[in-house]
Formats: structure tokens, sequence, C-alpha cells
DNA sequence: ATCTATAATTAGAACAGTTCTTAAGTAATA
DNA sequence: TATTACTTAAGAACTGTTCTAATTATAGAT
């Protein structure tokens, strides 16, 4: 926890209390909140945390590297502290966003006629289906 | 043309100017136009259209499984009318979407630990990167 | 320990994209 | 051609996100 803290410091952050509940929160995190749940999260601590604190929060990390935007979801953002790059599973009943560690580079090339006219950087597969809560 | 407007008619459709302006954008076009866009060219013939018109035929066509909402660019929804499962490629200079014919589903697998959780319908692979209008 | 410069905070306005409301209009059927 | 149900247009409303401006707090220097 000290050292999770510093580490931030170290990126440039003036670390505040709201951004340590926000980092708390966040760190180890794999229920890929978004930025409405982080918000109610801070405000139980910080009663009068607001969304600017919280986007400007996200916004800060995404810029270093520390924070992936996960888009599966069309209606909102949803955040993830895992920067490994990996492949999401979306509920379509209950939206809830798992992650999916696995490595599919390998398969994963353009056509001729796409990659001829295409720099690619990176990939990201969603899958969509129903959770095993869901399901019943 | 005369089927194509038939086709959507036969879909319980009631035919309007608009609506048939919109078809005929649709049809075909590989582009995948934003509500914005479809918006801005279906008021060049009709100069009163409104957003109201263009979202409810968007919705109508992807109701009855005429129209794929593709959710690549998390700021706003692009329109597809090829409904066949495919995959797509972003350019993230200028936006630019184009379309990956290639069917992966069999390399896609999710690993056990999420599989054994999750019923999987479907998935879609984005792909990131530099276009080559955009690459110079 | 205190001061200072700079960055972060809050509240709320503003914004973009999308959906909803309501009255008026129009297409499809008989 | 009359009827009925559906569609339209205009704008209000809504959701998620970003911006603004005044105040406050952090980190580093003194």
């Amino acid at each position: 926890m000290e050292d999770f803290i510093s580490k931030f410091r170290g990126l440039g952050f003036k670390l505040t209390p709201q951004r340590i509940a926000i980092l708390t929160f966040l760190d180890g995190n794999t229920g890929h909140p978004t930025a409405e749940e982080i918000f109610a999260a801070v405000r139980q601590e910080y009663p009068t945390v607001s969304f600017a604190t919280v986007y400007n929060t996200l916004q800060a990390l995404s810029d270093r590297g520390q924070l992936t935007e996960v888009t599966i979801d069309p209606e909102r953002k949803h955040f993830d502290p895992n920067t490994d790059p990996h492949h999401h599973a979306m509920c379509s009943e209950c939206e809830k966003i798992v992650d999916v560690f696995v490595d599919y580079s390998e398969t994963l090339s353009l056509p001729d006629t796409v990659s001829g006219e295409f720099n690619v950087t990176g990939n990201h597969v969603e899958f969509y289906g129903v959770c095993g809560d869901c399901a019943e």
C-alpha cells in the first residue's frame, strides 16, 4: 500500500486523499468499474468528491499508461487497472465484464487486402454471451 | 432498387420518402456512417428531416436484423448494412473503419476458467492502427 | 515549521450523442 | 376515398463526459 502510493507519486502525481481513495479502490480491482461506480465508492469516504476529480484522476492514470479504458460496453466506459494486454467477455444480461487472458495475436492476422493499407498497432477481442449467474 | 424497397416493406415497414432516402444511402454502403452522417446525407434531399426519424429508422432496421451497430468507436455508433458476421479495423488518426472479412471463430476459444461460466453467443475483433492515408 | 508556486479540488455549467414526447401528417389497407 | 395505425418533425430531456472558474491543498524550497 505504501509503495503503491509512492509509485503514483513518482509518476508526477500530487497525491490527495481523494486520489488515494480512487487508487486504493482501483488497485487490483478486476470488476471493470465505471466512473459512476468509482465515484460512488470514493464518495463513501469523501462525500463531497466530485465527478471532475474522478474523471481527472482516471484521465491522468490513462495518460501515464497505468489504466486501461475498456470500451466493450457502448453505453459507458469501464476502467481496468490491469494494463497487460488482454481481452474481455461481457454478459448481455447483466453487463458484467470478465477478463480473458489469452494471447490471440498469432492467429489474428489481417487479410492482405486490409493489411496492405493498415499498420496494425493492437487488437482487442470482445466476446458476447450470457454469464452463469444470468443463465438460469 | 425496387426489390430493395419492397424487401423492407415486407419487413413491416411503412415506407416513407425519408426512409427510402435512408435505405438508399445505406444500401451497399461500406463506409460505416454515423447517425450524424446519415442525417446529413438525407438532409440534402429532405431538409426538414429530423434526427428522430434517422434514429427511429436505424432502430427499426437493427430490431429486424437488417443493420449492424458497430461499436468500435467509443465516441459514437457507426452503422453497417452488412449483417454477415465480420470484424473491423479502425484508424486511430482519422477514425476510418474498414471491414475485416475473416472468420476467426475457430481460434477464438475462451479459456476453461471463463468458458465454464460463460455461454458465448458471438465475438468481435477490433484492430487498431494507422491507415495508409494517415501513414505519411 | 512556514511559505510559495503549482496543481488539484468542487460545483455546476456545458457538451455530445442519443432517446423521448407530442401534436400533426401520411402510408397502407379496405 | 376513408380509416387506422404508424411515422414525422421539433425540441425537450437524458446520460455520460468534459470544461470553467474560483477556492484549496500538496510538494518542495526556504
